[in-house]
DNA sequence: GTAATGACAAGAC
DNA sequence: TGTCTTGCCATTA
C-alpha cells in the first residue's frame, strides 16, 4: 500500500487492462475513454504505476499515443516483443498496426 | 482551500 | 514522429 487511489478507478482501470488482447497495445487515452473518462489519461499512468501492486496486469500493453513506453519500465519493451508487437523504433510501437482495435 | 505533481491527450508547426 | 503549449483530473503535501 503505497498510495491509496480510488478503488472505483483501479477497478474499471485494471479491468479494461486486462482485455487487450496479447500482440496488441492501448493508449492512456482509450482507456481513459473506456472508463468513461476521456480525459483522465494521466489517472491511468498513475493507477498503471501500481497495477503490480495491486494485480497481475499486463501493463506492459499500454502505451501513450505516440507508442512510446513508460518510463519506469524498460522491460517493457522485450515483453511486447515476446508477443509479436513490433518497434518501428527503439522507442515507439507500430501503433498503425498493433493499437488495440475495438 | 491552494499548489505541485504525474507511465497523458490533442492541436499547431 | 518530434517538440512545444495548453488543458484535464485525481492524489498528495
Amino acid at each position: 500500500m503505497v498510495a491509496k487511489l480510488s478503488k472505483d478507478l483501479i477497478y474499471e482501470i485494471l479491468s479494461v487492462v486486462d482485455e487487450i488482447p496479447k500482440g496488441k497495445v492501448a493508449s492512456y487515452g482509450q482507456i481513459a475513454k473506456l472508463i468513461d473518462r476521456p480525459k483522465n489519461a494521466r489517472l491511468v499512468g498513475k493507477v498503471l504505476s501500481q497495477a503490480s501492486y495491486y494485480g497481475d496486469y499486463p501493463c506492459h500493453r499500454v502505451v501513450n499515443h505516440a507508442g512510446r513506453l513508460a518510463p519506469t519500465f524498460p522491460n517493457q519493451k522485450d515483453l511486447l516483443l515476446d508477443e509479436g508487437v513490433e518497434f518501428k523504433k527503439p522507442t515507439h510501437v507500430d501503433m498503425k498496426n498493433f493499437q488495440w482495435d475495438m
